[in-house]
RNA sequence: GGCUAGGUGGCAGAGUGGUUAUGCAGCGGCCUGCAAAGCCGUGGACGCCGGUUCGAUUCCGACCCUAGCCUCCA
């Protein structure tokens, strides 16, 4: 039936079809490289690799995610740490790479700096002066809402409401209350361009896009980003998109991501309930995570808890359990397609949780097979399946049977050898002596037709 | 206050105008020396109040609660 997507400006569920037959281009606002990436931050990464991945399988695809690597966030840092500023975004651009690798997103094939693209705001800037949108003054450069009537159709917002609630002072040189910055001057302390309204920086808005429309053009299919951008980040990047290019349109199609909380409270610095990706990977895999946040629908709140990583963790383990110790043949590897029922649920809105229900009836099937071609093909259907979705991309065995615990592999197989032995002579109260012993150092033992296997459990 | 979303069984979380979500946990059974894993079966739900309907968790309205946004904050 093909893919259907929840279209934010239009407030339904509509078919997809890109611009050009065959072909996609999608944007999706990246970090603000400050800091380590935390799991609210990871969510619209994985969500939309998701997408990525069930993009790619149809279409030919152009994904740009950019870097905002100048902010007034970004120079605090700095200052308070003392380092420099390359060498923060630097540090944390690496790190931002790291985590979502570690979470199975891949990398994108733009990965655009807004350092890097000084020269094209400026330029996006002045078209905008030239057409009458925007006004510089005190040297700021400000974009004038009135000169764009459409201005709050994304976010459904009216703009005399919008004057009339508003909580904040006007700066002076502003001419109305909505109008937002372009470019603002920089002290010399502060990074900052030449430019024709002096040195200074580019205010947030206009970095994506001016680099959208470097990489992906005029008009993009697909811009997707976190809830919390519809309004301004979104709202003020299609104003200037537009009025820049006379009216043309910018995103075909926008994709918001729903909030994550924790425990029903928001996350935030003051509550001090934070989650860096970066310190969980420390104690769990990052498919964990990923399963995690993808066990929600991605328009749909999700509420982190202290169950939701087991929870992940157990889902997982019933999934590698399902492949553990089955020989996939060659020719089912390679013919091997994802689950139909899994690209189906996608397709829908990209219903995660539907697909995943989906993967276990398929992990069911290959549990109750009972003839090794019926176990090949099936668990090769599994393992395209995870192509697909991002998961099972570990090796089933080295899955449950690592070697980070305390006891080391040598000994568990050892120990095992004993219990066999043991069993065998019918000596039942050292088997079991053996099997507490290892349990206890968080070593299940599991007895199967072909011998015994084992796998960590949570510690 | 305004705008936009959401409130489903012990937990997480899909979906639907009248039929099993799924995973974890529980209970019964099979398997096992006993377990574990797996398989089979099973109990348990739709915030509150009205309305529409033969029938609503599912549509409509009010209310309560939660989250995001309301301009430089990603």
């Amino acid at each position: 039936m093909g893919l259907q997507l929840h279209e934010t400006k239009q407030g339904k569920k509509v078919p997809f079809e890109p611009a050009i037959e065959g072909q996609v281009t999608m944007y999706l606002c990246g970090p603000t490289v400050y800091n380590y990436a935390h799991i609210g931050n990871a969510r619209p990464a994985v969500v939309f690799d998701l997408l990525r991945r069930l993009l790619s399988r149809s279409y030919q695809l152009t994904f740009a995610r950019n870097i905002t690597d100048v902010d007034d966030k970004i120079n605090a840092a700095a200052l308070e740490s003392g380092k420099s500023i390359d060498d923060i975004t630097a540090r944390y651009i690496k790190a931002y790479n790291d985590d979502m690798g570690a979470l199975g997103v891949q990398p994108p094939d733009i990965e655009p700096r807004a350092t890097q693209h000084i020269d094209e705001m400026i330029e996006m800037i002045s078209a905008l002066i030239e057409k009458g949108h925007a006004y510089e003054a005190d040297g700021h450069v400000l974009f004038d809402v009135g000169s764009y009537a459409d201005y709050g159709q994304l976010s459904r917002r009216d703009l005399r409401e919008m004057i009339a609630g508003a909580r904040v002072e006007v700066a002076p040189y502003k001419k109305a209350a909505h109008d937002f910055v372009l470019w603002k001057p920089s002290t010399p302390e502060l990074p900052g361009w030449d430019s024709p309204w002096g040195r200074g920086r580019p205010g947030w808005h206009i970095e994506c896009s001016a680099m959208s429309k470097k990489h992906l053009g005029k008009t993009i299919d697909i811009h997707a980003g976190g809830r919390d951008l519809i309004f301004p980040h979104h709202e003020n990047e299609l104003a200037q998109s537009r009025c820049a290019h006379d009216g043309k349109e910018f995103a075909r199609y926008w994709l918001h991501n729903g909030f994550l909380s924790m425990d029903s409270e928001k996350m935030s610095k003051s509550l001090g309930n934070v989650l860096l990706v970066h310190d969980m990977l420390e104690s769990v895999s990052g498919e964990v995570i990923r399963l995690a946040l993808l066990s929600a629908h991605y328009r749909q709140p999700l509420d982190w808890t202290d169950d939701t990583l087991p929870s992940a963790k157990r889902m997982l383990d019933r999934l590698y359990g399902a492949v553990r110790g089955i020989n996939v043949s060659a020719a089912d590897r390679a013919s091997a397609q994802p689950m139909d029922g899994v690209v189906a649920a996608l397709e829908d809105d990209l219903n995660s949780p539907k697909a995943m229900a989906e993967f276990f009836a398929l992990a069911r099937s290959l549990n109750k097979a009972e003839s090794d071609d019926e176990k090949s093909a099936l668990a090769a259907t599994m393992f395209a399946t995870g192509d697909l979705m991002g998961l099972l991309q570990n090796d089933p065995e080295a899955w449950f049977a690592s070697d980070s615990g305390d006891v080391s592999i040598d000994d568990i197989e050892a120990q095992i050898e004993q219990r066999r032995q043991a069993k065998a002579d019918r000596d039942f109260e050292t088997a079991d002596a053996i099997r507490d012993q290892l349990a206890a150092a968080g070593i299940q033992i599991e007895d199967g037709p072909d011998g015994t296997t084992w796998r960590r459990i949570d510690g």
